[in-house]
DNA sequence: TTGATGCTTCACATCAATGTGAAGGTCAAC
DNA sequence: GTTGACCTTCACATTGATGTGAAGCATCAA
């Protein structure tokens, strides 16, 4: 498909997804006339990559994770080195805390939200 | 304590707490001379609002929701207008999605790291 | 064939969260 | 009484994620 589509299927400005691909995030292929050519995997794909960084990851540790994320899992042994290796660890650890933060705060705020209207 | 002691305890550049003040959400008193003071129960707070912003909410949102998560709430019932009750309904929703992302994500970095430490 | 729409690249603008430094006041200790 | 550590405000710079617009080519429908 072509960036409009992609576009309207993942409500995104394609000035994102033209910033994505400049990120190193996605690789549509090229029509002769220079148009980009979207897979339809990438529609999840854009959908994931907007809710990380809504989550508040960064472009740059994005690119390194997405690989991994992929089903067929062997052909990115090769990026398994050990400095890469210990990325990842961090990241999901970063994760992981804000996981933490997120649900406490979350608890809290819903908490709030039936003591209100519990009152109602 | 001044500024500079809550710097080291919560890890905080002091620039930093200045704008958190500046953006509302926190508010010392000052001394003769003009100098923060800051209360014991900021230093909680401020990992809180690094916690926050850390996981992508920015200090406007953070400065909504911060009233309604301290102990005491019958203080802030004022506050509970319909509006804020939606914005505060929108924002816990928004916070389930990103764990939710961040929860899928992290659990798919863990299961590619057990799977390469398998192999080792 | 013309007009609307969509595509391309390039580039400047914005916003929030920060970094950094200048110029100066306060205060404790030596 | 000066040094050094800490504080103040002001202000300009940067970075990442975006918005926005210009100038030109492509595609398609009327």
């Amino acid at each position: 498909m072509r960036i409009g589509e992609l576009a309207k299927l993942t409500d995104t400005p394609t000035r994102l997804l033209r910033y994505y691909e400049e990120q190193g995030l996605i690789e549509p292929h090229r029509r002769e006339n220079g148009y980009r050519d979207y897979d339809d995997y990438l529609v999840d794909r854009v959908i994931q990559i907007r809710g990380l960084l809504d989550a508040g990851l960064p472009t740059r540790i994005i690119k390194q994770i997405l690989p991994c994320l992929d089903k067929p899992r062997t052909i990115h042994f090769a990026d398994a080195t050990p400095e890469m290796l210990a990325t990842l660890e961090r990241e999901r650890d970063r994760m992981t805390r804000r996981i933490t933060c997120l649900s406490r705060n979350r608890d809290a705020i819903d908490d709030y939200l039936r003591t209100v209207r519990a009152l109602a």
